[in-house]
This record gives C-alpha cells, structure tokens and sequence, in this order.
DNA sequence: GACTGTTCAATGATATGTCATATAATTTTA
DNA sequence: TAAAATTATATGACATATCATTGAACAGTC
C-alpha cells in the first residue's frame, strides 16, 4: 500500500541514488562525501558567496553550509580568512589539494549520473523535470 | 548550471514536501515528526515486524528506527515488553495516545499528499512513478 | 549438552537537517 | 552620530542517516 504513494517512491529513488554515488566514491578511495564535494564546488565557482547563498545552491541552509564547510576546512581542502572590506564575510580559497579532490571525483559524479539515467531518453528526462517541479511549486 | 542536473530537481523537491508536510502537521499543533508518524503507521499496522523490517517498509535503516521508536516510548504512543516465544524480540503496541494521534495525522497527511499532487494527471503520475524506478533499477 | 553461527535490538561515532539563538559587524534610521 | 535594524557566521539542541560493533538470545550441528 505504501508503495502506490509516489512519494515513497521518490523517497527511495533519491535515497537509493545517494547511496550508490557514495558508494562509488568511497571505492576510488576518496574520502569525502557527496555533500562535502558539492560545497566545495560552488565554492569553486563562486568563492565569494555567503554561507546563505551557498546553501540555496545545493537546497542546504546555512547551518548546515557551516558545518560541511568546517569539515572542509579540517580536511585540508579549504582555507578562510577574514574578508578585509566586510569583516562578518569570510574569504574562501580551494587548496591545492581540494582542486585535485574536485578532479579526481568529476568523473565519477559525471558517470555515477549517466549510469543512474541509462534507458531514460532526453523527453522522459524532461517530463520527469517538469513533474517535479509542479510538485515542487504546489507545495510552496 | 546544477538546476540542470535531474537530481537536483529530485532533491530540491523530496525536501520541498517533506517541510511542506511537516509545517502543515506543526501547524494543527501535533507534536510528532512525519518519521515518528511513519513508523507508528506501520507498526500499528504490522505490530509483530521486527526493526529491519520496518525499515524497510519506509526505507530507513535498523539504527534509525530504534531510535524513533525509542522517541515515540519515550511520547507514549507506542509500549514495548520483551516478547515471551523470542526474548531478542519486542512486543509492541500503540497506546490509545497513539492511536489518537494517528487519527489526527493522517487526514492532514491525504490532504497534503493530495494538494502536493494538484493539477497531475494520472497518467503523469505514472510516468514519474515509472522514471523513477528506471533510475532505482539502475543504482542496483 | 557444548560449540558455532545467526538474528535482534541497542548504541557509539560521525555527518547532515532544522530551528533557534548568539555574537559581531555593518547599514539604516531617527 | 547614536540607536535600531539587518546581515554573516557560529553554535546549541534535537532528529535523522549511516556504518560498525556489542551483547543477548536463539538455531543448527556435532
């Protein structure tokens, strides 16, 4: 019975899919999770963003940027600093380290992706989306 | 960019209606989380299922459902005593407390799943609930 | 009946989600 | 310019997710 709810279903679909592109992370043998990889690529794209502006990003709010950021930083792929005009911001840089993290696990996100949507074609892809997203408004 | 991504779609929307429901549940003044209400859903209709089997009924795992289990003893909607043929297991059993609460839930619960769902056919509905098991397939 | 392996529940450790609040710095307003 | 409102970050408290382990009880085997 509960499985005719289609939430269960996109309960299950997201949970099953984070877990297998975990999965396939941990096996290359980087360690970092999948929330972990997102911050610290937006933070690549767009250092300059607030924790806030971050977390709308990746649907997070701004305690949990925080925290997923202070991992960042014990792992050595993130260094902060004051920011010298607005002394409440914080200058962020990706280390060395972090850039080769982000290109290590690219391609494994990148297929991890494309095996998830194998027999899926562009229309359904897109139908999909736009299902999602009526749900998404009716429940604003 | 990451708006692109299919799987942002899919999380962005799961915790769209997952606070979407919890806000309207807090809003009728009932004090339980839709986990909490999850499970005592299911074991008041499968009393005798063990803590991996309830999990997976809702797709969580052992350790997360003793610990809502122990949240809901500790709210006295739910009983438990060592059962008598297996004394690993535990009986369980919903107080008339709970019993009352899940009667207060679940109209919210239709209401929300039902206003979440506005303006899909079924048939859309069907081609989701049909692309998501595709992608579930695939993360096997 | 003792040994081995399995099952069930509890729990430690760590990460994340959510809400609320704290603190400091900045901006706006009076 | 002093007071008030706003903003950025940090953090406390609690719930949930995941992995691993423990301990107790049971089942099968010898």
């Amino acid at each position: 019975m509960l499985n005719r709810v289609i939430f269960y279903t996109l309960e299950r679909t997201i949970k099953r899919y984070r877990q297998f592109a975990q999965n396939n992370i941990d096996r290359a043998g980087v360690d970092i999770t999948i929330d972990q990889w997102l911050v610290l690529n937006v933070i690549q794209e767009s250092p300059t963003l607030g924790q806030q502006e971050i977390g709308e990003r990746v649907f997070k709010d701004q305690a949990s940027i925080a925290r997923i950021i202070n991992l960042l930083v014990k792992k050595e792929l993130l260094i902060q600093s004051a920011s010298q005009q607005d002394r409440r911001r914080v200058d962020r840089q990706i280390t060395p380290k972090g850039e080769q993290l982000i290109e290590a696990v690219s391609p494994i996100i990148a297929q991890n992706r494309q095996t998830a949507l194998d027999g899926l074609s562009e229309e359904t892809i897109e139908q999909l989306r736009q299902a999602l997203l009526l749900i998404d408004g009716n429940c604003q």
